[in-house]
Parts: structure tokens; sequence; C-alpha cells
RNA sequence: GCGGGCGUGGCGGAAUUGGUAGACGCGCUGGUUUUAGGUACCAGUAUCGAAAGAUGUGGGGGUUCGAGUCCCUUCGCCCGCACCA
């Protein structure tokens, strides 16, 4: 008997690099924009370059690689691009902590995990690579800045930041802690500084109707933006002080409940609040004592309604003689609608809280049902529909009827209009930071504030900064700012804000698709590949990432550049990958290891240092702090990259968290094996045909493909598992070779190199990776033989064997014989028998 | 508080439209091979029971010939958030 290559254990190491290169050479996943192939552009969102990749980036690439994979194997033309992330801040705390360039630290990382990305095997197109910090993409950027600035979509104005003092820089939202900057520990203080932004509520309605488009995300994803749009339609109108012709204006969603009304309640930073606090120490106390409390929404759902009577009164629009309270309340906000409530507290609960603590009227407006009485008891206000009561004019009439018979009044007699308000806000996309796209302006003191030119981008950062002073090393470069200004050629200064790096991934995907020189996109490209079909991220980024991509999307198409409003067809969002935490109570501390530092077995875990026990913690997200990590590089070094990738496939559905085992991954591996010793098992030349073993192959080849499609890899994964067993056991025959081929073209998205060297051994032709999907034999999915479960009073009590399509008769006739059934008859009257064909009988006694 | 999601063996999870619950993987038990460990292979593995059989999808109730799936109710866990007028 002669050796062959599959006697010898299928070497991961060796075959991992080999077809790595081969595919290299090949360029076979370089997407082709002339192909006369359908498109299929899949893309995955692109990495921060922090320099090591982590196990979520696994999981998430690999669901993206196996889909793109299957599409080229479907006849797809597949664009399939990466790139990176590359501007922020941790490249500019490296400069400061370890005296860095941002540039060089930031490439070197690219680097590294370039090559971290390349041992996994993705069918990645590397000709298309970008990364956002490169000169070339944001002078792109910088004209597209440009365009959207003379559509008037662009504008500045002076907004409150997060003042770090002794860093001397603005903080994001999240580096505030507990009012203090998270690197210095200095008090934050709020500056107000003139700001970039982008009109984004100019496309509220377009953001908020296209959701409805978009079937193929997440209801999750769509509700979180739905309501982070925020839209709401209401009345807009002035309760004058009485007297006056000064007043309060007020937006409210319910103008029906207006004959309900009992006070008007002001925000604590409302302009009337602050003017009054002047002179009214107590007040003034008050308005402070609101801003210490918690802002969390925990915190803010369970603080205790408190209000201040500023001691005016207003009148009630619907009738002068009527003089309602004015209070400044801590649950009016001031950023939203007008700063400004009028309280109906019997359906509102707010409102019902407040005006039970100070002993306000409660009068029911809304009865649901026959109640009319206009004391309201109880304390949960009525929100449902109803008909108006007590209410003049309005009463009888449905809640719809008064809000448009209010609005309608109000609009007639000039007091009030109806209006649509939105929590959205305008885009902020100033940074006073140096690693970022510089924004494209230069500041005349005669012209005021102009565009650099066109054929003068990119506006490239200075390479020549220095770090070791706090502040945006932009502002006090010693040449970098000083420039002519472009009309009047008089002395002027450039723009030292950077844009906020949710710009550069708004439109990285635009890039992809095509990468002139002159321009930031070509559109006739865009069209061919643009939407993207799928798109595969994580949850995190539902809103605001997702949400401005669409925005700039539909920005660009009504500038005129591009002609696809929606940029992602498909998005799905995929979860964590976790690992229990072990650790030790070390006085006040928790001390944690990681996996590599303890021995697990299936009754505790054992620190290898020290041979004594340590705590199995909960099962959650990877992270550095807890230590319950483990590193892409070692394991693919352990087991090879397609076990790897198979243990990211397997078992959990991918929208689910992964929990990440060590016996899993060993699994992965054993499969590996295993599937090359039944490549082993190929006999050329085998005749004969095994009609259960050839149905069940092409059942597979139907049911991985729909799972693929439908990004259900752990079923897929469990498909396969199922047919390989049946190979396994079933003797040589021709149906036993096509199975072997058969697994190997499904394992091949997603164990792509082993598939490679069996398809080469097998004497398959090129590369398994530019291979076509296995056809189905449609005859061969229909069953002949069935199984009948046999139910009395349904309780199963027998299955039977029956040819497939046998009428009910027979089938009842079957299901009367069975002895069982007899038996659990026990001689009972049959009153009915219910016959599913080809399924089930429940005999009914 | 509001909104959303999820509860199925020791674990991850399968289960078309309401039709054989527990596919598949991990783990575990027994056996075979191996100098041994690992590997590989065979058998078993929801619970109770010697068996026949009974019970079983967080708990309780309902609809139905039939419920993991539909309805009501209740408990627990997870995620998101904005007191949005």
């Amino acid at each position: 008997m002669t050796t062959t290559r599959f006697d010898v254990r299928f070497d991961a190491g060796q075959a991992d690099s080999r077809w790595q290169k081969a595919w290299d050479e090949a360029r076979c996943f370089e997407a082709d924009s002339n192909s006369a192939r359908p498109k299929s552009y899949v893309l995955e969102m692109f990495p921060y370059p922090s320099g090591r990749i982590h196990i979520g980036h696994v999981r998430n690439y690999t669901m993206g690689d196996v889909l793109a994979r299957y599409k080229a194997m479907r006849g797809f033309e597949v664009l399939h691009p990466m790139g990176w992330d590359a501007f922020g801040m941790p490249a500019e705390n490296a400069a400061m902590e370890k005296g860095v360039h941002p540039a060089g630290w930031t490439y070197d990382n690219i680097a590294a995990m370039k090559a971290q990305l390349k041992q996994l095997g993705f069918a990645l197109d590397w000709s298309r690579e970008l990364a956002t910090c490169d000169p070339e993409y944001y002078g792109h950027e910088q004209s597209l800045f440009i365009d959207l600035y003379e559509a008037g979509l662009v504008y500045r104005r002076e907004s409150a930041v997060n003042w770090d003092p002794v860093d001397m820089t603005v903080l994001a939202n999240e580096q505030v802690i507990d009012g203090r900057g998270w690197r210095s520990g200095a008090e934050v203080e709020k500056r107000k500084l003139n700001q970039w932004f982008l009109k984004i509520t100019q496309f509220a309605d377009e953001l908020l109707d296209g959701l409805g488009t978009l079937k193929n995300w997440p209801d999750k994803v769509r509700l979180m933006q739905e309501n982070w749009i925020g839209k709401s339609k209401g009345l807009r109108c002035t309760f004058h002080f009485v007297d006056s012709t000064q007043g309060i204006e007020v937006f409210t969603t319910r103008p029906d409940t207006m004959f309900g009304a009992s006070f008007v309640a002001i925000a604590a930073d409302h302009p009337f609040a602050q003017e009054q606090a002047r002179h009214v120490p107590r007040l003034a106390e008050f308005i402070a004592e609101c801003k210490r409390g918690g802002t969390t929404a925990a915190e803010l759902e369970t603080a205790e309604k408190m209000g201040f009577f500023t001691g005016y009164s207003v009148e009630h629009p619907l009738s002068k003689n009527w003089h309602l309270p004015v209070y400044v309340a801590n649950f009016v906000l001031m950023d939203y609608g007008t700063g400004a409530v009028f309280g109906c507290p019997a359906h509102d609960q707010r409102d019902l809280d407040f005006a039970r603590k100070y002993e306000l009227p409660v009068t029911r407006v809304v009865a649901d049902g026959d109640q009319t009485e206009a004391e309201f008891r109880g304390d949960e206000a009525y929100t449902g529909p109803g008909r108006i009561v007590n209410s003049e004019w309005l009463s009888g009439m449905s809640v719809d009827e008064a809000k448009a018979a209010v609005i309608a009044k109000a609009q007639h007699d000039g007091w009030g209009q109806g209006e649509t308000q939105y929590r959205l806000r305008d885009w902020g996309v100033s940074r006073q930071r140096y690693w970022g796209t510089p924004i494209p302006f230069i500041h005349c003191d005669a012209c005021g504030v102009v565009p650099v030119p066109k054929d003068q981008l990119p506006v490239k950062l200075p390479e020549d900064v220095d770090f070791s002073v706090p502040g945006n090393p932009l502002q006090r470069h010693a040449t970098w700012k000083h420039v002519e200004c472009p009309i009047c050629g008089g002395k002027a200064e450039r723009e030292t804000d950077t844009l906020d790096t949710f710009v550069n991934s708004s439109w990285y995907f635009l890039r992809f698709a095509s990468q002139p020189a002159d321009k930031p996109f070509d559109a006739a490209e865009v069209a061919k590949w643009m939407p993207v079909e799928q798109y595969i991220g994580g949850i995190e980024h539902a809103i605001l990432h997702l949400l401005y991509a669409r925005f700039w999307t539909r920005a660009l198409a009504h500038v005129g550049l591009i002609d696809v409003t929606e940029p992602f067809a498909s998005l799905f969002t995929q979860g964590m990958v976790t690992h229990e935490t072990y650790s030790r109570r070390d006085g006040p501390r928790e001390l944690y290891f990681s996996p590599a530092e303890v021995d697990r077995s299936s009754d505790g875990a054992i620190l290898k240092a020290d041979g004594q026990p340590v705590e199995i913690g909960k099962v959650i997200k990877m992270s550095k702090s807890k230590k319950n990590v483990v590193d892409p590089e070692d394991i693919i070094a352990q087991y090879g990259a397609d076990a790897v990738r198979w243990f990211m496939l397997s078992d959990s559905p991918p929208e689910r968290d992964l929990p990440w085992s060590e016996s899993g991954i060993e699994g992965c591996g054993r499969f590996v094996q295993r599937l090359w010793r039944l490549f082993g098992q190929y006999q050329d030349g085998a005749t004969g045909e095994d009609r259960k073993l050839a149905q069940k192959t092409h059942q597979t080849i139907a049911a991985v493909a729909q799972d693929i499609e439908a990004l259900a890899f752990n079923k897929a994964v469990a498909r396969i598992y199922e047919l390989t067993s049946a190979a396994e056991k079933a003797a040589d025959s021709a149906s036993r070779n096509e199975a072997i081929r058969t697994i190997l073209l499904l394992v091949s998205p997603m164990m792509p190199h082993l598939a490679e060297e069996g398809w080469e051994a097998l004497g398959g032709n090129g590369l398994a990776a530019e291979a076509d999907w296995p056809q189905v034999d449609e005859a061969l999915l229909v069953e002949d033989e069935v199984t009948i479960a046999i139910q009395h009073m349904g309780k199963l009590r027998d299955t039977i064997t029956a040819a497939k399509g046998l009428p009910r008769e027979e089938l009842e006739a079957l299901a009367l014989a069975s002895e069982k059934v007899q038996r659990s008859i026990d001689g009972a009257q049959v009153r009915k028998v219910i016959v599913v064909p080809d399924r089930l009988v429940n005999i009914v006694t």
C-alpha cells in the first residue's frame, strides 16, 4: 500500500501561508468593476488600528468572509474591501506618552494588524485598502466638506464645549467623568467656542422615513434611530403673564388637554428663571440644587419632582380670567421644545406627581369610558385614548379631533401654531485636536470665513508637531496656520479645528467602490457597487456611525454627487465574544488572571503558578481589565486559521454572544483533521449509487446555502457535521465521492485553507476559492420514505416508516394496526382520527 | 420608570404554518486501539423508573385532537434610554 499525503496530519501552519500566498498571486479577491457578473458588496465595519486585532474582529471578519466567499462561488462579482479608521485620540495619547509621532504609530499599527488579518486568510481586496489618515483620503474628504458647505449644509455657531483647563483641550462627553477630565483630573469648564456643524436636522424627516425602507435592518437598530431622531408633533403657544404683553412660550404634544392645565413649569436654565434668580436668592439656590442632581436615565426617572414658585402667574390662552402659577421645575429640560411646559396632571405622570406634591388642582379632561367627574383621583395619570370632557367647546371630541381643533383655533386667533419638534440636533464636527482631517477653511479679517480653493487641497497636517505641551499643536505651530487669503491675498489664518472621526467613516464605503486620484469617487463606479448588500458590525454603532453614514450618503445625493440614498441595504449586528473570568480577592481589590495562567477542569480552576484554586467568575465580554482575553495570534499559531474560523461560526447564533472555550476550539481543531481524513477516503473511480447518502448530500447543499444567506452559520455548521458523519459511515461508491467533494466545497468559505489543500489533492481545477458552489439536484431533495408519528390523544405512542404520499385512509389503517397504539386505546371508542399526511396520525377516543 | 430582547439537558444551542422536543457541537460515562498521555474509533448520555411507563421547554392558567411555538398572567435575567412636554 502506498502512502498518500492524507496519511499525515493536516499541517495548518504550512497550508495557511501556502494558500494565502497563492490567493495573493492569483489576485482572486480583487473586484473587477467591468465584470459581467451580478455584483455583491460585502462590508464589515473597518477597524481602528490599535495595533493588534482582537477576537471580536476575528468573529466580525470571519462572518463577512464566509458570505463574500460564498457569493463568489454563487457567481457574483464580489467587492469585499478593508481599510483603517485611522484618525483619533489614541494616536495622540501615544504621542504624548511615548514620544512617537501619531502618523508613525498609526502606520506601524496598520502594518501589524494587516499581517494578522492576512493570517486568517480573509478574501479581501487589498488593492482597495485605504487609511483615513492618508492625505489622499482626507483631502477628498475636505473637498466633500466644501461641497456640503456650498450647499448650505455646513455652518458655524457658538456652542458650549467641555474644556479641560490643564490639558488645554476640548473633551468629548464620555471623557468627562464626574465633572473632571479623564486624563488630568481637572474640573471641566463649559466654554463657548465657535464650532462647525453639519445640518443633519435638515434631513431628519428623510432619515426617519428612510428607516421604513430598511427591511433588512434589525428592528432594534431602527427603533433606536427612530427614538434618537425623536419626532413629535404639537402646538407651540404663548402663555402671557397676567396684565402683560410678555409671556412664556410653551410646546405641547397634548393641546387637547389644555382645559386640564393647572400650572406652567419652566426649566432651571430658562432665561426667565435665570433673570428672576438674580434678585431672588432662594430661587438661585433652588436652581443650583437642580443642577447637582444625577444625570443618568435611572437617576432622573426616580428623582423626586421638585418645583419653586416664581410668584408670577400667566393667563390661560383659552380663558383670560383663568390664571396659572409659574414654577421652576427640575423635570423640565431647557434643550427640548421651548424649555417650558404647561402641566396637565390628570394625563401626564410627571405633572401628576408634581401636582400632588404642591397640591395643585387635577382635572380630568380625557375620559376612558364613561367617567366624567372633573376631580381626578389616584396617582396614575391616564394617557390613553378617550373622549374629551370638562373642556367647554372641546368636550365630546376624540383626542385627535381635539388636538387639531385647538391648533386650528390657536392659529386662527394668533396665539400659537402647530409645530414639529425633533430631538435630533445638528452634528458638531469640530475637534480641537491634531490627529484628524483639517477643516479646509481660512479666516480672513476682510473676507470672513473662506473655503480653501479645491486646487489647493489637501490641506495637509504639518508633520513637525510638538506634543510635549498641552493643547492643540496646530494652533501653536509656528508657520502652518499663517496663510494668504485666497480671495484678497491679505494675511489670514487657517482653521485649526479638525473633523470628528465619524466624518471619516461616513463615506469610506464610497471610496472603496472606486479610488480616482482627482476626485473622492467615480459616480458610475459608485452606482455599480452601491448599496452595500450586507454590512456587518457591532451594535455599539447602532446610532451614531450608522446615522451619520446615512446622512452623508443623503447629503452627497442632495448635492448631486451620487445617486444612492441608503448606503447599507442589509445590516447585521454580531454578538460579542465572551469568556469567564478568574480572580482572587486581595484585600479590597479583585486580582484577575488570564485563561493562559489557569488550568481549567470540569470541576474548578487552578492557578498554574501556585496550584491553588481561583474563583470562576461570570461569562462576560472579553476585556483587558478583567484579563479574560485570548489573543487571536496565539490561537491561530496553535490551531490554525481554519479551526479558529470554524469556532467563530459554530454553536452560537451570530447575533448572540459567543462564549470562548478551550475545549470548543480543540473540538474545532479535531474536526479539521477529521475532514482531512475524510478527504483521504475519496476513491478514484468508485462506482455505484448510495441513494440515501446522495439525498443527504443534496439536502445539505440546499440547507447550507439557505443558512449562509440568512447568516445562520451555526446551523450551516451543524448540517455539515451531519453530512460528514453520514459520509464517514457510508461504503465506497460514486455517491460517497460526491458527498466528500461536496463537503469540501461547502466548507470552503469557512475553512478555505483546508479546502484548497483537499481540492488540490483530489485533483480539482484551479483554486477551490474560484470553484462553483455545488449544484442541487432537486429530484434528490424529495424523501421517498417518511417517518409518521402516531399519537393517541396527542401523546406519541409509536412511529412507523411509510412511503411518502400515502393517502389518509391508508395512514389511518396503519396507525390503528399499531400494537402500541391498540394497547394505549385499550378498547375505547375511536371518536376521531386526525391525519396530517406524511407527518402524523392522532387518534382521539 | 419607559422601550426592546431572552428564559429549552451539565454547557452552547436545534425545532418550516401549531404536528415525533432536545438536531449538531462541547462536556461526561463505559469500551477498543496505543508503551503511556493525547489522538482515533465504538456505544451511551433530559428527568424519574428494574421495566412497562410517567414527567418534561422559568411558574400558573387558557385555546386546541395536538402548544417550546398562540392568548392571559406571573417570576427572573440581559440590553438601550431621553423626566422629550
